[in-house]
DNA sequence: AGCGGTAATACCTTGTCGGTATCACCAACT
DNA sequence: AGTTGGTGATACCGACAAGGTATTACCGCT
């Protein structure tokens, strides 16, 4: 049983006569004779009742009709899902990200992609940076959006640089450095550092020590909390000295600290990753967004 | 689009590989490569990644897939639906009886029959036994339990004689002709009658008229109800003297009534009725169980 | 009786599908 | 590193089925 046979019957099912179906398909009147037959033949019982000059569809031809419109209409209707899907207009979007850091990005980001491809089922997956790598490199993921990472993961690995931010010491408002303009890491020197856990982010934390180790002094860490609120919270108390990327002093309450970059700058980035051997067409869309965006502003 | 290729992608998709697939469908490899081929050129976007060794299914390959799944699912079930259909064990059934006379007959029957069929649905119209004859003729019943009719509206129509009743005189337990035997016609001439509404039955009103008739005096019509039961209610009520078929006597509740078949016989029967034109397996398969059924006893 | 229109049949042509042989390529194992 | 086995792709060929043309058989309607 193929579809083109069942198209055959549906037309004459539809038409009652055999020459106006063959008209409708384009194909001479014996060939459809002859494919209905067939088809009677493969099902072993006639569907149409034809006394010489009226056609008539038997119960068991009512049934098939029935079956064959629901039948061609799924046929065509996976047809387009399948179109759809190469064309990154439907499907899910497996999205990997680290936390704040990367929020207001995506939130933009995100809505104006929910927008342009609104049958697209967006999968938010929040880990740590070395995670979302992993996952991408293993298509668990089809893109992350995360921090570069210094070890040999990245292999086949596509990346996009988002965006570049100095790492910046966060002050309580009235600390005696909240004042030094510009404020040099080797100010940093003895002073209780707060620093996100390594295990939270292996480049971020070793960024921070590079810096410290470049001005020429060992960092005393004072804290290593797992979550970058906490490091505001810390320094909020009056613990220590924060050392986050730039963008963090959007989670930031009242004016009770203070965001300032430390020089010489110390850049981490943020980049889109994805794996050439997996890709999915939902992906190069949302990498094609994005890269309109930076683009636009 | 044809289910042949469907079922070779599907294949392949599933065994990840062109050659096993090939086994599997008992064709040749080559003929696999170019029918996955031409379906993705078909529809525009490559369904399986091949990069030499390794084949994988891209996104869209995958949405196909599980459409492929359903729809050859649902191509299989129709198939069997045809066939079962063909054979009258799905489907439905509509059935015309006329009233009182054919439930007990019917009853058995439908039970059997359920028991048997059960994927076929019975839809029952309780008609008058002209209307009956005129909706099979029509082809809006399949099947009709009926009167036999005068008119020439059985052209085209098929019977099967089910049973044949003698007409049969109510009258009270107490009533003076209740212990003649026989009961002849003439023995009704002057009393009043009751008979079904000619309108419920044609000919089933004129046959009480025909016996009067032949046994040589009109009758006295006292009333013609519409519903069998209240002629029944009338005798009890020593209104008259009913007439009706003997199988009436299954409606009559206590021993205040009795049938007495009324001499000479004039028998009404009951027949089984469908139109040759559009003849549904279903009403074959019903017709052969009541054969069965009859031979039985 | 004859005409117009129906579906079926007979026969031919062509396109498509499947098969065989072969190639190009990669991976794993000497 | 070279060899071997296994992969999918390509080239070519043959067979068969799908489609076309011509014709027939049959029916309903003038």
């Amino acid at each position: 049983m193929e579809l083109r046979t069942l198209r055959y019957f549906q037309a004459v099912a539809e038409e009652l006569s055999f020459s106006r179906a063959a008209e409708r398909l384009h194909i001479a009147q014996p060939a459809l004779s002859r494919a209905v037959r067939d088809l009677e033949e493969e099902l072993g019982t006639p569907l149409l009742a034809r006394n010489k000059h009226k056609v008539r569809v038997t119960p068991a031809g009512a049934v098939l009709l029935r079956e064959t419109g629901v039948l061609l209409g799924l046929a065509e209707e996976a047809a387009r899902k399948v179109q759809r899907t190469a064309l990154g207009q439907e499907g899910e979007l497996r999205l990997g990200y680290i936390g704040p850091p990367t929020r207001d990005f995506l939130a933009g980001v995100l809505r104006e992609f929910r927008i342009r491809y609104p049958r697209v089922t967006v999968i938010l997956e929040e880990r740590t940076p070395e995670r979302v790598w992993e996952m991408v490199l293993k298509g668990r993921l089809d893109l992350g959006l995360t921090r570069p990472v210094t070890a040999g993961e990245r292999l086949g690995l596509e990346t996009l640089l988002l965006r570049e931010e100095p790492l910046c010491a966060v002050l309580p408002s009235g600390h005696p450095l909240a004042k030094v303009e510009p404020l040099e890491w080797s100010a940093l020197r003895g002073q209780p550092l707060i620093v996100l856990a390594r295990r939270e982010g292996v480049g971020l934390h070793d960024r921070v020590l590079l810096g410290c180790q470049r001005a020429g002094f060992p960092p005393t860490l004072a804290h290593t909390p797992s979550i970058v609120g906490t490091v505001l919270t810390y320094v909020e108390s009056g613990a220590g000295i924060g050392v986050v990327p730039e963008s963090v002093a959007t989670l930031a309450g009242a004016d009770t600290m203070v965001f300032k970059p430390l020089h010489p700058v110390e850049p981490v980035s943020l980049v889109l990753v994805w794996n050439r051997e997996h890709e999915n067409p939902v992906g190069e869309a949302f990498c094609s967004l994005v890269r309109e965006l930076m683009a636009a502003g």
